[in-house]
This record gives C-alpha cells, sequence and structure tokens, in this order.
DNA sequence: GAAATATATGACAGCGCTTTCAATATCGGA
DNA sequence: TCCGATATTGAAAGCGCTGTCATATATTTC
C-alpha cells in the first residue's frame, strides 16, 4: 500500500525566473546561459559553474513556450489517438506518456474519434501548436496525408507498414495474431468456427480476418462465409453479432472475436441464451485487454502489448527527432491460452 | 544546422502565413489584426471586411505559442489525472478535452501515479508550460499545496470539497452512492452484506466505507468489521479480499465493492470457489464503468457520470478562465440495478 | 615573431503576437 | 466656430529564448 506523501508544491511557488535573471546573477551574457542549457558551444568551465550557481539558485525553469517560439522547438509531441477512453489505447498512451516524459518531453493528446476529418483537424491543431513530431495511433488518415505531413515533422505512425523519409511506422502482426488465435481453436478440435470482424475498412480487421481465413483454410476446413459475422469492435456488436448467429441458424463450436471487447459481448448474449462459455461454446478475443484476465471465465487471447506499443513508438519518435533512423521491431503476437476455450469434448 | 522547411502553398498545409501578412495583405496595422482577433478593441466594418478576407485567403492561424508569449494566455488547460489509462478517468478526461476543445482549448494531460511528490512535478511541468489553468482529478496533492497553486492560477479540482479564491471544487457524492448500493442490498433481504473498501486514505474510499457502515447501521444490523476487507481498487484486490473473506469463515450473502473493477475481481474470485453471482452471492460495485453492463452477469452498480464528470469539471474551468464564478452542480448518485444482484432467496 | 587559425563570449536581431501609448480623426456642445 | 471628449488606428516595446555574427583573446605554424 502507498503511503500518503505529503508535498507543499506551491509552498516555495517557482519562481519566475528568466535566462536574462540568471545571466545578470551569473555576470555572464543571456547567449552563454543559452549554450550551456543546450550545450550549442563550449563554455569554459568557471562560467559554466557559475551558471549552474545562478540556475539553482533561482529556481530558473526554461520556459518552453519562449523556446519554443525562438527556436522552433517546443519539447512537445502530438498524439493523435481515437477515443482517449479507449482501454486499448489507453495503454498506449501511457507509455507513450511515460517514455515522452522521461526525455523532456510532453505529449500533446488529441482524439479524432475515428474519423479521418476530425484526424485532419488535430493534425492542424498541433501543428498550430508547434509540436516537434506527431505520433499517430492508428488512424484514419490516408497513407497519402501521413506522407504529407512527414515532409514538415517527423511522424510516427501505427498500425501500417509505411515508408517514407521522416516517417516511422509501427505495426502489429495481426495476420499472424488472428492465425494464432484460430489455430489454437483448431488445436483444440475445433471445427465450426465463428468469427466476429473488426470494424470494416480497418486495415487490422482485415488483416485479422485474412488471419482467420488462412489457418481454416490450413486445415483443409471450408471457409463459410456464414461463420463470418460483422462487428465494430465493441460489446454492443459483439453481442449482436452472436444474436445474428444464433437467428441465422448456423452450427458452431467456438467463437473468434476480432477483440476482446466484441468476445466480453459474445460471452454475455451466449450466456443469455443459456450457452456457457467455454462449456458449450470456446471463446477467444485479440487485445488482451487488462479486463479479459478478470472476466468470466478469464478470456483466451492474443497478447498485443499495448503499453510496450507506446514505449516503442514514443523511442521511435525520440531517435527521429535526433536525426536518427529509428531501429525499433515490434514484439511478436503471443497467445494467451485462459478458461474460455477448451478442447471440443 | 537548422533546416528551412518550406511548405507549399496547397491546400493540404495550412500554417505559414503569420498575422504581420495579414496586416500587409489587408492593409492595416498587425495591432489592427490583433483587436479583431481579440475582440479587443472597436475595428471599422470596413477593416474588419478587409482583415477577414485576408485572413481566409492566406488560411491564417493565428500561433498559440507567439500567443502565449506575448499575452501569458496559451489557451491550453492542464489535466493532472492519476493514471490516463485508467477506464474510471479516462472518461472523464474525454470529457474535458470535448469541452475544452469546443472552446479553442488544448488540454494538456499528465499523470500523477498516485503519487503527491509525481502530482507535485506535473504541476511544475504545466506551470513551466504557461497553461491558462489546471484541473486536478482527485490528486494525492494536499488542499494547501492546491490553495497555493490557485493562487497563480483557476483550479478546478474533483474529489474534495474546498473552497478557495480562484479554485472550484467539485465531488461526486461518495457517501450517498455507497448508502445507496447498501440500501439496494438491505433492500433485498439481505443482511450479511461484506463490503471490500478502496485504497484506505483516499477520501472517497472513506466516504464510501462511512456510506456503507451509515446504511448498515440505519438497518440496525449491528456493523461487523469482520465483513470489511480492505482492497485498492484494482481487479486482484478484489479477488484476494474474497479470498481472505472467504478464508475466515465469516459468513455473508451478499459484497459491495468500493469500485467495479474490485467487484470484477470479487465475482472471479467467487466463481473459482463455486459461488455464483447472484444466485449464491449478490455483488453490487462503483462506478459504472462501460464493463460493467457486459461483465457476467451484467454488473449492478452506483453510476458514475465520469464523462459528465470531466465536462463539468472542464466547463468550470472555461467559467474561471473568464472570471465567473462557477456554477456547477455535480448529478446526485443513481443505482444501476443489473443482474449481479437479487433477493435473498 | 607575424600571420593564420582557433576558441570563448557578447551584442543583437528576431520568432509571432499582445499591448501600451501616442496620434489622428470625428463629433458634440457652447 | 473653436475646444474638449470620444473613437480608431499605428508605432513600438516587449514576452523569454535562440542563433548568427562580430569581437577579443589564445593557440598554432612557418
Amino acid at each position: 500500500m502507498k503511503i500518503k506523501t505529503r508535498v507543499r508544491a506551491g509552498a516555495r511557488i517557482p519562481q519566475k525566473a528568466t535566462l536574462g535573471m540568471v545571466a545578470a546573477a551569473a555576470g555572464v551574457s543571456p547567449s552563454t546561459v543559452s549554450r550551456i542549457l543546450n550545450g550549442t558551444a563550449v563554455v569554459s568551465p568557471e562560467k559554466r559553474a557559475e551558471v549552474d550557481k545562478a540556475i539553482a539558485e533561482l529556481g530558473f525553469i526554461p520556459n518552453p513556450v519562449a523556446r519554443g517560439l525562438a527556436g522552433g522547438r517546443t519539447l512537445s509531441v502530438g498524439v493523435v489517438t481515437q477515443s482517449i477512453d479507449s482501454p486499448f489505447y489507453g495503454g498506449a498512451l501511457s507509455g507513450i506518456e511515460d517514455v515522452l516524459g522521461m526525455a523532456g518531453y510532453s505529449p500533446l493528446f488529441v482524439s479524432g474519434h475515428w474519423d479521418a476529418a476530425e484526424e485532419a483537424r488535430c493534425i492542424n491543431v498541433l501543428r498550430s501548436r508547434c509540436v516537434d513530431g506527431i505520433i499517430v495511433l492508428t488512424g484514419r488518415l490516408s497513407d497519402q496525408a501521413l506522407r504529407a505531413c512527414a515532409k514538415t515533422l517527423p511522424v510516427v505512425v501505427t498500425g501500417r507498414n509505411l515508408k517514407a523519409p521522416g516517417l516511422f511506422s509501427l505495426n502489429f502482426d495481426n495476420f499472424e495474431g488472428a492465425r494464432l488465435a484460430t489455430q489454437h481453436l483448431l488445436d483444440l478440435g475445433h471445427q465450426r468456427i465463428a468469427f466476429i470482424t473488426g470494424e470494416p475498412g480497418h486495415p487490422d480487421a482485415d488483416e485479422r480476418l485474412r488471419g482467420y481465413r488462412t489457418a481454416i483454410e490450413a486445415a483443409s476446413i471450408a471457409f463459410d462465409p456464414a461463420l463470418v459475422v460483422p462487428g465494430q469492435y465493441h460489446e454492443a456488436s459483439g453481442m449482436k453479432a452472436v444474436e445474428s448467429l444464433l437467428h441465422s441458424g448456423a452450427s458452431f463450436t467456438a467463437i473468434f472475436a476480432a477483440n476482446d471487447q466484441m468476445a466480453f459481448g459474445a460471452a454475455l448474449a451466449l450466456d443469455r441464451h443459456g450457452l456457457h462459455v467455454p462449456v458449450d461454446v470456446s471463446l477467444v478475443g485479440f487485445d488482451d485487454l487488462a479486463a479479459a484476465a478478470y472476466s468470466i471465465p478469464p478470456l483466451s487471447t492474443i497478447h498485443q502489448p499495448s503499453v510496450e506499443l507506446g514505449r516503442l513508438a514514443a523511442s521511435a519518435m525520440l531517435q527521429l527527432l535526433v536525426g536518427k533512423k529509428p531501429t525499433i521491431v515490434m514484439p511478436a503476437p503471443s497467445l494467451v491460452a485462459r478458461s474460455s476455450s477448451r478442447a471440443l469434448a
């Protein structure tokens, strides 16, 4: 447990010390202070000591706003997410904040709400705020728009494979993940495996469908369109998908949902129809949300390292910002088998 | 060295026009343009029209960074949250972003990770970034620290009742919520109601405990400390709490968890012991997370309007920013009865 | 030992915008 | 008709910092 620590922030409000004041106090010119702060040039040890002392005494903190105006660098990077309260992206944001923060950068989060136009607006907001770079988490923006953007600023984008100058992309292997999940069910003896798709048009949704289909066909089972029902990545659509599956009369012994949220919805719908997971139907999700481990039953799923994804994206951005070409690789998908899937009786 | 990135005047990439260019194009002075932009003074209709035209033609967007430096207002407000990926606070952040965004403000999110020292650091970061105001979501910072902070900047804080100049607080009635939840179980005939507490020391955790106890005692049932087990607001602690409850041999027919996450953990632990919700044990949570409606069984809980909370906090901040005293009231707690609680057989 | 080359530092001009402050223009009223 | 009051507007001084350029001193080289 945590002990409540008492801190009197503001008891001594960090006074508005300016670089100029530091310079005066240290008996040097502002330029020299700036040079020390930025490591832009060599400064004699004596002056450096003087300045360091003055900085400490005055509690001087460089003003990022002024820095931004003068130097063009604001030490902030924009992050375009789709929804700041998404259980999946939340982890990524957290990872980004963490890594960026360590490097002295501040993230500026904006939500695109799954809308390309809105995303474009977000990017403009970020641009007008003079961010040093932009991280786009799986947006709807066209590849072309992103490339154009990368002409001006370093860009890191997740959820696509894109190569361009100043642009780095980081993609999770959705295909392999879906293949893994499907294979897992096949290994358990399931032959009639239903699939609840993600939002049509999302590249990752398409990839997951492809992975499912590939695994099915590799097992010499005919791909049955009747077993594929559309979803939109949220719980309600998972429920609806199961309803329609049940109504259609299609027979199945397992369900693979393209994400955990839909899997939760699916489980609930099954439950409402007296079908229990995993006794009557095996269920596998995708994402490995924090909640997956605590659902009833705990959900078998494909682990997506969302926090790690955020960390990697942020690291890549930091590398881009210093002009290096990022050397980041995504971890491979892995299956987390919990209790929602079991061997066919 | 510094590479000057030239932006083509295409419709795609804006933000290269400056106020000065607008002034030149409109044949007026920069001051006039500024005045029009800020409504700082009356400008003749003709000039106004000229300027508006120039702004439109150049696609001019005022630069918030420069504005921040010159005018002191950055049109950004800092938001101190505890964890950006918390299922509960996520909603609030979303509400904040929404309301602030409509008003042209950008939120700057920072996470305090439930640590007062870290929160203090966050506040300093925000201060150094010259935010116009700060919203603190239920932090650990001392009331005193917040009051001090409010001397410099408008502050809105949730999760406490605090009055100070420049400071507005917004509190959910945790006591009443907990009372309501407990009363719900009592109404269903439960007499032995266990309570899983929140993180000790959190004001809201204490309030919820008080609400539980008040309801119990109002029903003329002796408060039994053996039925109160500590939790830390996360799923694992909910599981642990149930384990220890079961081990202790205490008898109970219902559990009230101080938040939904712990309720989920509790349900899982019960399930592992062959106890089913609500058949064997009724369960009520607190928060009404998005996931609560889709757990199995759907969780009865106290609805906390997290998005609304964020919206209200942001609205209050906007009012503070224009020098008004906020007139915001929190909605009263309400019970959402789902399937995890039922009448005692 | 003088010329040529480094090296450390300061002066200064902005970055894009806000904000006095002063100047000109307009309008009543006596 | 003339004076003061009231509107509009522009010039200019920064906001706090960076980066270029010039200066002054130190070091090297033949």
